[in-house]
DNA sequence: GAAATAGTGTCTATGAGACAGTATATA
DNA sequence: TATATACTGTCTCATAGACACTATTTC
């Protein structure tokens, strides 16, 4: 029979404010490592969990209150070294989220949105976790609509792009990056909506949705 | 306190025979599925086992005697449903070989190769790890030294296109293969050795090796 | 020299970046 | 009308594909 092994889900949720990109921390409530600020974790439990995406999920309702968002498994961690109580597994997930879902959320429950590049240290090996989180993040978005998954359903092309650019780290072509979005075809214009123009935005800009509510990798030639 | 998990890890291992590409599959020596054929897979062992991939590693030397190869997590499988033993948790695993290195271990041991696209249908949920598996080959084969891995340390230029065209599934063009090698820089040439020329390869080629010993992967331009 | 495979040079097509110029809103 | 942002058109440059041509081996 197999030793025993501790089977944790952490979730790498992060999100845009200004430009900025950042990921939620949130204060542990238990032991160990209680206090401390780390990623949004918890059990498996398998009475209740079909799958650890399930697991996920229910342990980013509960602690979060946030649903129906975009998330996918990102990778294992794993050792005996990384959790005080003993050998352990962690399957972590990348989570995106709109800032507008998140308000609600806000200051609860001792969560904070930590500017990427600027994390304190984390408990376990959520440094990693976090690391291997944005480098995901940043070389998926190259090639594929995961970037639009920070912003709400209905966004404008200026917003993509800045989505872009924060999730890359580099300023984009304007007039490259419409082409390429058109030529794509992974958005689609939403019929007779423009974004309302306020004092800061001068002209309202066409709004677009994804066609598909679920990721689209783009093509890549050799 | 977590109810019990059945932690294991699974290995899709790859290599090329005569231009296929071929999934190693090894008969279960036990329950569940015992006889049928498999992904090479087993327990962790908390014990012995530093981490998941120490585990992979142990496995596919104990139950190949494979060491030193191409090993990268791929991804993580769990559920109620997957193993008839209960919740389970399987970190599965992509590993590449060239040909030459398995032959020592043959037929041995009720291993077979089956050529991918003719698998048969496998136990546990072994039918979709081998499917993220090849995913997983094909497109990171796209933009990485990832099929470089199923050739000889030492191998010509010919060679290598051929490994990137049985990965990628489809021709690819010889100059324009050239070239973007020559530009990548991630191989080198070995002075002065040319492959040794046989009644079938006339002209004998360059040899080349890999530059770094890992895995690189190439940019994208958005 | 014929045949076969290895390797190079160059033309063309495609797509990205630069950037000027046009469009549409507010004040 | 001035200004700011949204959007388009077009030129240029880089890179991939096509393919003809050269090189080196065996028979």
């Amino acid at each position: 029979m197999q030793a025993r092994v501790i089977v944790t889900v952490d979730v790498a949720l992060f999100t845009v404010v200004d430009g900025a990109l950042r990921l939620m921390l949130q204060q542990r409530s238990r032991s160990p490592f209680q206090g401390r600020p780390a990623l949004i974790g918890g059990y498996i439990h398998p009475e209740r969990d079909g799958d650890a995406t399930a697991a996920a999920r229910r342990i980013l309702a509960d602690k979060t209150g946030l649903d129906d968002i975009f998330l996918e498994q990102l990778m294992t961690f794993s050792g005996a070294e990384r959790d005080p109580r003993g050998w352990s597994v962690s399957i972590a997930y990348l989570a995106l989220v709109p800032h507008g879902k998140l308000a609600p959320v806000g200051g609860a429950d001792g969560v904070t949105l930590a500017v990427v590049g600027k994390l304190p240290p984390l408990p376990f090996d959520h440094d990693r976790i976090a690391a291997a989180a944005v480098q995901r993040l940043r070389s998926k978005g190259a090639y594929s609509s995961l970037p639009a998954f920070l912003l709400e359903p209905e966004f404008t092309m200026p917003q993509l792009k800045d989505a872009y650019q924060t999730v890359m780290g580099e300023p984009l072509n304007d007039s490259a990056f419409r082409r390429k979005m058109a030529d794509l075809g992974i958005i689609e214009e939403v019929a007779d909506a423009k974004s309302p123009a306020t004092a800061l935005r001068r002209r309202p800009a066409q709004l677009y949705r994804l066609k598909q509510r679920a990721l689209v990798a783009f093509d890549r030639t050799l």
